[in-house]
DNA sequence: TAAAATTACTTGCACTTGCAAATGCTCTGC
DNA sequence: GCAGAGCATTTGCAAGTGCAAGTAATTTTA
C-alpha cells in the first residue's frame, strides 16, 4: 500500500479526506460538519471576521459559507453585524456559546486525531512533519490556485 | 500565521480541504471531482474492485460512491460487472477511456500540486515529509475511526 | 433445509452545495 | 452629486450527499 512513489499531494488527498469524513461524523452530533467546525476556529483564531475574509481563509465557498454562518447563526454559535466601516459587509463574531463549543470540542476533533495519524512516530519526526504542514499551508495561503497553466479544457454537463 | 501549537489533524484538515476545493476546480472540466479522480486512482492502482473495497478505501461514503460509479460509468469511465463469485456484489472495472484519462490527468492533478504545496522544501524535507503522510494513512487504514472514546453526545437536528 | 441474520449494494428523501444571477452598498470620473 | 463600475453578500436552481429503508443474494442456525 505505501508506495514511495505516490505524490505528496496524491497522498494528502488520500488522508484528506478520510480525516474529513470522520470529523463529520465526529461534529454531527455536536450539529456542526467539517466546514463550521472549521469557521469556529478561525473565529477563535481571531474574532470578527467578514464572510469573505472566512471563504478565504478557509477554503470554503463564497455562497456555502455564507448558508454555513447562517445556519450556525440559527444555532447560537455565531451572530451577524452588520460592519459599520462598510455597510455592504457583514461581520462574523463568536457567540458565548460558541466560543464554549469551540473550546469544548477542541480536543476530541484534534487531539483525539492526533493521537491515530501520528501512531508510531517519535517527537522529532511529528516536529518536522508539524513545520512541512505549515509551511505548506503558507504556500497555499500565498497562492490559492496552482496558477492554472493556462489550461481550460472543454466544460463538462456533470461531474463525477 | 503559521502558529506552531497548531495541531496536525488542524493543518492537515486546512490543507486537505483547500486542495480538494482546487482539485475540484480542475477537475470539473474532465466531468470529474474530487470522488471521482480518487475512485480513479484506486482503479489505476489495481482495477476490478467491489464498490464496498472502493469506499473503504477512499472514505466514500457507501451510497455516495455507488452514485459516482453510476456517473462515472455513464461517462464511459468505468463499468459494473456482477461478481462471479458473489452475486450480490459488483466489481467496477476501468474502461479504457477511463484508464486514458487517469494517465493523462495525472500531472494535472498532483504533480502542479506537488509544486505549490512543497515551495521552498528541499530533498530531505520533502523525501520525511513523504514518509510521515505514508504512515499516517497506513495508521488511517489500520483505524479507520480514532475509536470514539465512547462519546456519542445529544444528536442534533441539523449540522453548520 | 427453511427461516433468520448478514452482506453488498441501490434508492428515496430531505438537506447541502456551487454557480450564476440578484441585491444592496460604495467608489470613480465627470 | 449622480450615472456607471465595482464589491460583499445572499438567493434561485440544478445537482450532489448522507442516512435510512429497500432489494437481492448468501451464510448461519436451529
Amino acid at each position: 500500500m505505501t508506495n514511495a512513489e505516490w505524490s505528496v499531494p496524491f497522498l494528502m488527498h488520500q488522508i484528506a479526506s478520510q480525516v474529513m469524513a470522520s470529523v463529520n461524523r465526529y461534529a454531527r452530533a455536536y450539529g456542526l460538519k467539517f466546514e463550521g467546525v472549521r469557521v469556529l476556529y478561525r473565529l477563535m483564531a481571531k474574532d470578527g471576521r467578514a464572510i469573505g475574509d472566512l471563504a478565504r481563509l478557509t477554503g470554503i465557498e463564497l455562497s456555502t459559507l455564507s448558508r454555513v454562518v447562517s445556519r450556525m447563526e440559527a444555532r447560537g454559535l455565531v451572530r451577524r453585524v452588520r460592519s459599520e466601516k462598510d455597510a455592504r459587509g457583514v461581520i462574523v463574531f463568536l457567540t458565548p456559546k460558541g466560543r464554549a463549543l469551540a473550546q469544548q470540542e477542541r480536543p476530541v476533533y484534534f487531539r483525539d486525531y492526533e493521537k491515530v495519524l501520528l501512531a508510531g512516530m517519535g517527537p522529532r519526526e511529528t516536529e518536522a512533519l508539524r513545520e512541512s504542514l505549515g509551511r505548506m499551508l503558507e504556500n497555499l495561503n500565498h497562492r490559492a490556485e496552482p496558477e492554472s497553466s493556462a489550461r481550460e479544457p472543454q466544460r463538462a454537463a456533470r461531474s463525477a
